[in-house]
RNA sequence: GCGGAGUUAGUCCAGCCUCGCAGGACGUCAGCUUCCCAAGCUGAAGGUCGCGGGUUCAAAUCCCGCACUCCGCACCA
């Protein structure tokens, strides 16, 4: 199924929508979660926090979205997160300053450099627009973080335009009040917000968006001492290196040297063991190790997890080994000590992070499991049960005879246990046709049998298959069937 | 931001050229019927026709501006 499928379902059934939309004014890049949209976030989350966590021993911490403006000079947000950006005074086009300047005079400025640099060369090569060769108005800065300003001064501060800024200023008192050891992880789920120029594709490009981002603190001397990595030495990964594709265990990745070290290779491991648990179709992904033009301002290596989607190549995770870059900067600007002991030596440790886009990985999870049966004239959201954002379906077969109100009684029992949906009304193939559309995994029916030997039917969304097990069971049956693998 | 195409009920769309009662399908809700896979019947709810202005006796329809969406370009640390 295509973009325009899954939007449609979103759109009708509650997973999500335009944020605002009532009003004129709404601006593009942002939208909302509806009912059944969170309940897929939040299991989506918990399956994260179990395979990556829960498992590795990390610390999960909650960060202010809004942090002063020291962070992101430390950072080098301030400098290197804006664009060179120039406009042409004809017809309006708008351009990155620094491209187009290597494009037509060879000149190699660098996006920080001052912004006179710019309009000096652009003078001095005569630089016109390449659509209609009108000149160009003066080059300016476009920095791509919101700026707020805080109290009746209004101080200025920016909405975060990553969580891991979070991380790192926080590691010194975490490492200390929380009796750290090398390698140690440090987890955090949060809202970001960056002023893309054009949002587009809703959950693909936002304005405000969510990330889960774990920042894995280390000894560079030992990046190839890892006891936990026979945990993941036999897991395949999948990776692209100089476009070629190569299916091969961590092992072997590490051994050829398409992968760095193992302390990587353990994470891009667990990664790929998680995201196979989400249902994407890993048969359409791809680790790729990104050129040093493509790598962020503060990556040394950076791979890329990318999921095929009908929208193209779409990246979910950017895998980066930041080095010494984070807590160096934050470390010279506060004057802090981000050093650590390890081993009875001093070491300022290095980061590699790995930084989940939810939004986009909740669509590909969508895109993945969203199917057309043809056969049976339905939609199916054939998402693992533990996804799923209604467990079960509680249905009566007819509301006559008592039926419904056993029905009742069966939901009112597993209601607090289990997501699920109580509906009497309307034919029940209908129903169970609704239920599949969200991907809701089973569905309970009462019917006659049902008042002489307190037994229900169960059917299977994906075979629409049906069992009859005893009201007692139900419990047990449905706590193992949703239980996260 | 540029170019093109669009914006009408929850969803998809017709109506626009040539102003003249706001429509259809699906979905939703209620009732009847059937009683295990979107059947049928009856009824109902749901719209500032993207927003603002103009022209006109009269604007979804013509004109202007803006916003948003999609496609392409550019952008995406």
């Amino acid at each position: 199924m295509n973009y325009d499928n899954v939007m449609k379902l979103a759109l009708e059934r509650g997973f999500y929508f335009p944020s605002c939309e009532i009003y004129p004014d709404a601006q593009a890049g942002f939208w909302e979660y509806g009912p059944v949209g969170v309940s897929l976030k939040n299991k989506f989350l918990e399956l994260w926090r179990r395979e990556l966590v829960r498992r590795d021993r990390m610390l999960e911490i909650d960060g202010s979205q809004i942090m002063c403006k020291s962070v992101f000079e430390a950072s080098g947000h301030l400098a290197s997160f804006a664009d060179p950006i120039i406009k042409c005074k004809n017809c309006k086009s708008t351009f990155r300053a620094d491209k187009l300047i290597v494009e037509l005079a060879s000149i190699e400025v660098p996006e920080s450099a001052p912004i006179e640099e710019f309009d000096k060369i652009i003078i001095e090569k005569k630089i016109r627009c390449t659509k209609c060769s009108g000149e160009f108005d003066k080059a300016h800065k476009f920095n791509m973080m919101f700026k707020v300003g805080i109290g009746p001064e209004e101080e200025p501060a920016y909405l975060r335009p990553e969580t891991c800024q979070s991380i790192f200023v926080d590691f010194p008192r975490l490492f200390k009040t929380m009796r750290g050891k090398l390698p140690l992880g440090i987890a955090q789920i949060g809202k970001s917000f960056r002023n893309e120029i054009s949002p587009r594709q809703s959950l693909l490009r936002l304005r405000e968006f969510y990330q889960a981002e774990i920042e894995v603190f280390c000894n560079p001397k030992k990046l190839n001492e890892l006891e936990k990595f026979s945990e993941v030495k036999d897991t395949v990964i999948r990776i692209q290196v100089n476009d070629s594709q190569k299916t091969l265990t961590c092992t072997e990745a590490v051994e050829s040297g398409v992968i760095p070290n193992k302390f990587v290779a353990y994470y891009l491991g667990l990664l790929s063991e998680f995201y196979e648990k989400t249902g994407i179709d890993m048969k359409k992904s791809r680790f790729r190790k990104l050129s040093d033009k493509e790598k962020a301002f503060y990556a040394e290596i950076a791979f890329d997890f990318e999921v095929e989607t009908t929208t193209g190549w779409l990246e979910l995770v950017a895998c980066n080994y930041r080095s010494g870059y984070d807590l160096g900067g934050h470390s010279n600007k506060s004057k802090e000590k981000f050093e650590v002991l390890d081993d009875n030596e001093k070491v300022l440790p290095h980061v590699f992070e790995i930084s989940m886009g939810i939004d986009r990985s909740l669509y590909s999870i969508l895109e993945h499991n969203l199917r057309e049966d043809k056969e049976n004239d339905r939609i199916v959201l054939s998402l693992k049960p533990y996804l799923a954002p209604i467990h079960v379906g509680i249905l009566s077969l007819v509301k006559k005879d008592g039926l419904e109100e056993k029905t009742d009684e069966i939901y009112m029992k597993i209601k607090t246990k289990y997501d699920a949906f109580l509906d009497h009304s309307g034919a029940i193939g209908r129903r169970y046709r609704r239920l599949d559309e969200i991907g809701t995994p089973f569905a309970i029916t009462v019917d006659h049998q049902t008042l002489q030997d307190e037994t229900v039917t169960i059917r299977m969304r994906d075979q629409m298959s049906q069992n009859r097990i005893k009201i007692s069971e139900l419990d047990s049956v449905l706590s193992k069937e949703i239980a996260y693998p």
